[in-house]
DNA sequence: TTCGGTCTTTGAGCGGGCGCAAGGTTCCGG
DNA sequence: CCGGAACCTTGCGCCCGCTCAAAGACCGAA
């Protein structure tokens, strides 16, 4: 567990783009990987943020739960995406809770490294700005749906993002890699799962999709993405 | 207009602490200063990104315009502020349109010297990221806000909002020191402008706010912020 | 001062989607 | 194989907030 991280790890990621073998590995002996189990958290909302993360494998959702008690779907943690950076938002605590929904494995640095870090490797610094930059625009994005989209027309959408973001190409459609529940649905597009329960329904009816307990497939994107007529980039 | 910018118009914002003058010096020989009259934009939705500025004097709208027409306020920029960054966010064309709603000045520079800069002053570098994880932190507080709140509390953070960020203190309350329709509210709000008259009008019978063309005095913030009642930070 | 444009107020009506409730289905541990 | 938990479906009624409509208030320009 304490021994240096294979570079062969993360040495394909984005994030550690234009970096020299030299640089990954000051970097890497710094971390340590661990295993998340499908259900656990890898941080609590308004715990110390001391650590910040790299996701290797699986996935995560990273929520927030508002102080009467709702609670909303900030994103999904995708392997390669850096999570849990409390410092560049300029925060002590971790404004979220990250949990495993499926098995995941992470790297992880003390948060103390972070400072050190970003001055001994400007590129890195550059390529966490661009996360944080790609971040920003689907908060955008998505905050130009709630205010101006019907339900109907935001679910599209946020199903889309999924199948772009975790897309697994599959006979008859895309499907929805990770277990994702109604309830997740409904909290990431500001609506009730009963109201997602009956348009899936009636997408099911319509040929549009496959649905099942936590299962989601996507028959036909194409129709949805007229369904959901402003674009969601990608998946054609 | 092309002589060097005087150092003294920045050196006391925090985007540019920690740097020497030499250093600034340097940023600032490639910068140029220009003026907007209210009504006039910087840059357009859509239109190639070709610059980059800091908001020295006055107040600017960011706002987004969907495909089918309707319009949404993403931001207000408050001087010191750093914007236009479409770099950063990996695009090459603006996501939205920048319009004086106060006279403003505001230094630009060529997008191309985004790479250069971030490179040789690593400050400000992490200076910028900070400033991205704020309004990342802000992007998510209004999703949160969008999806959770019914929208007379929504109102109250919106309005509550524009006091911390460019309020200022009057005889008798908070003034919001910039012009704001109600049309504007709604925009930044996710509802319609009759809706926010409605509940302006209510607050104002109440004793809560003294509205006007345009204009907005925050009578009571503290009993707002009750209404409002999840914390927006700031002001007491 | 008048005129046109922009901003605001207020009323009336209606409909999308939420709250509530009950029942069905799938999964897992014992 | 059984029982309970988690997840999903569907019906019904209601209300918040939107749409539509009309008129009033304020502002700057000529």
């Amino acid at each position: 567990m304490n021994a240096t991280i294979d570079r062969s790890l993360v040495s394909a990621l984005p994030l550690f783009s234009r970096m020299s073998d030299a640089e990954l590995d000051d970097i890497l002996s710094m971390a340590v990987s661990r295993r998340y189990a499908v259900g656990t958290s890898v941080f609590e909302q308004g715990q110390a943020a001391d650590q910040f993360f790299v996701l290797l494998y699986g996935r995560l959702r990273v929520t927030q739960v508002t102080p009467e008690g709702q609670q909303i779907i900030i994103r999904m943690v995708n392997p390669g995406d850096l999570f849990g950076i409390a410092k560049a938002l300029q925060r002590n605590d971790y404004p979220g809770t990250s949990m495993a929904v499926a098995e995941s494995v992470a790297l992880a640095w003390p948060m103390t490294c972070w400072d050190e870090i970003l001055e001994r490797h400007p590129s890195l610094t550059i390529n966490a700005m661009q996360t944080m930059g790609g971040r920003l625009q689907e908060a955008h994005t998505r905050l130009r749906e709630l205010s101006t989209e019907e339900v109907e027309r935001r679910v599209a959408h946020t199903v889309l993002r999924l199948a772009n973001q975790s897309g697994k190409k599959e006979a008859g459609g895309v499907r929805i890699d990770f277990p994702v529940s109604k309830q997740d649905i409904a909290e990431m597009t500001g609506t009730t799962l009963h109201t997602v329960s009956r348009i899936l329904t009636a997408w099911e009816s319509a040929g549009l999709v496959e649905g099942g307990r936590r299962k989601l497939l996507l028959k036909d994107p194409h129709r949805l993405l007229l369904l959901g007529d402003g674009h969601v980039p990608g998946l054609l």
